[in-house]
DNA sequence: ACGAATATTGTGGAAATCCGTGATGCGAAG
DNA sequence: CTTCGCATCACGGATTTCCACAATATTCGT
């Protein structure tokens, strides 16, 4: 699925001429005519961010971007409104949504904002890809595993590991190995570095 | 220096009731009737959070909180203002304004937002603590040492070290044996920890 | 010019790690 | 019941790291 701007609003009229300046500009879109018709197309994988009206017939804006956040979602989120009145846009930022801004508005501006939130998502996605498949790494560790590696990143010597873990000096080299191995690293340092600031 | 908020705004009546306010709960408080008295006043090891006034005399709220930001305040501002729009709200936040409030507001709001405020500076002052005693400790490293220390950062072994550097194992031994003394660590392991993700 | 800090190297030994080969016991899956 | 993954351990040797003792060269500031 490549990056979309998904135009969530129960204007017809805006999400035609959104649609259209931002096609026109290379940005592809979708849009949704409410807030449940997009919850319904969602799913964490979708890749983009979203144009969000804030009043809407049924859930209303705030509410759909709540229950994203809620259920993990890390699309940067650009709230569109007519009506907005400062606690309102102050509580959206607060709760992480991209940008606010107020209809009408700036052609280019708007634009611009989309192209960064598009943008932000993607570095988003590639730092958790990064994040993923460290931890689809460690998840192939068997908890013998775990343990050696948990003390190996703690500095600690093999041989106090023999003590701590009740296990011969072998083994915990063999252990050693097998979850270099699997990490794909080929000295302590690496591991270190690999897992570093994650987990 | 203990923590402060730091009340500026122009308008006599608010800082007194503001300073009332807030110190019968407990923060202490310092007032300013204008930025360019706080500006005078501060210096990066201030501690607290300010609460500032949008429209003043002279040099206006958002005017100050650029001025500081450029001269690497991280002190958490809370925006004040009787006349505050969208936009204003928006790019304050956006800019990192840590709230943006509209007077009147309800009291017990303010004072738990500045009771944040406060706690967050006191987590990004210890964050930096952190990291300036990382910073002088790698400070005191030579030259030589530095470069010996990112190898075996890069999980580089002893002998590949004698190539890269055109110097004998000896002499990789010492400066490794001394940057570990320096750094306060006894492996290459607790070394890349203690600089995980620093630097 | 002299001393301090830094960079460099050697010898030689103790300690620790790395690794191949081979083997046993156990529990889960087939 | 048999196979397979996992954990366990031993022997023995290669490699690497750690360290004390000792020494020379360079640079830099007084």
């Amino acid at each position: 699925m490549t990056p979309h701007a998904y135009l969530v609003d129960d204007d017809d009229a805006i999400r035609d001429s959104l649609g259209w300046l931002l096609e026109s500009r290379g940005v592809p879109c979708l849009s949704y005519p409410s807030a449940e018709d997009f919850l319904a197309a969602w799913n964490t994988s979708l890749p983009g961010c979203i144009l969000l009206d804030i009043r809407m017939d049924g859930m209303s804006g705030p509410e759909l971007f709540d229950l994203l956040c809620q259920r993990g979602s890390t699309l940067p989120v650009i709230f569109l409104t007519g009506h907005g009145d400062v606690p309102m846009a102050v509580s959206a930022l607060k709760q992480g949504a991209f940008d606010f801004v107020e209809k009408p508005c700036n052609d280019n501006e708007l634009v611009n904002r989309v192209i960064e939130a598009l943008q932000l998502d993607e570095n988003q996605r590639l730092a958790a890809a990064d994040s993923d498949s460290v931890n689809s790494l460690t998840s192939r560790l068997t908890t013998r595993e775990k343990q050696v590696m948990d003390l190996v990143l703690a500095g600690t010597l093999n041989k106090v590991i023999t003590d701590e873990l009740q296990i011969s000096m072998r083994t915990v080299e063999v252990h050693r190995a097998n979850l270099f191995e699997k990490m794909g690293v080929r000295t302590a340092v690496e591991l270190a570095q690999l897992l570093a600031g994650k987990r």
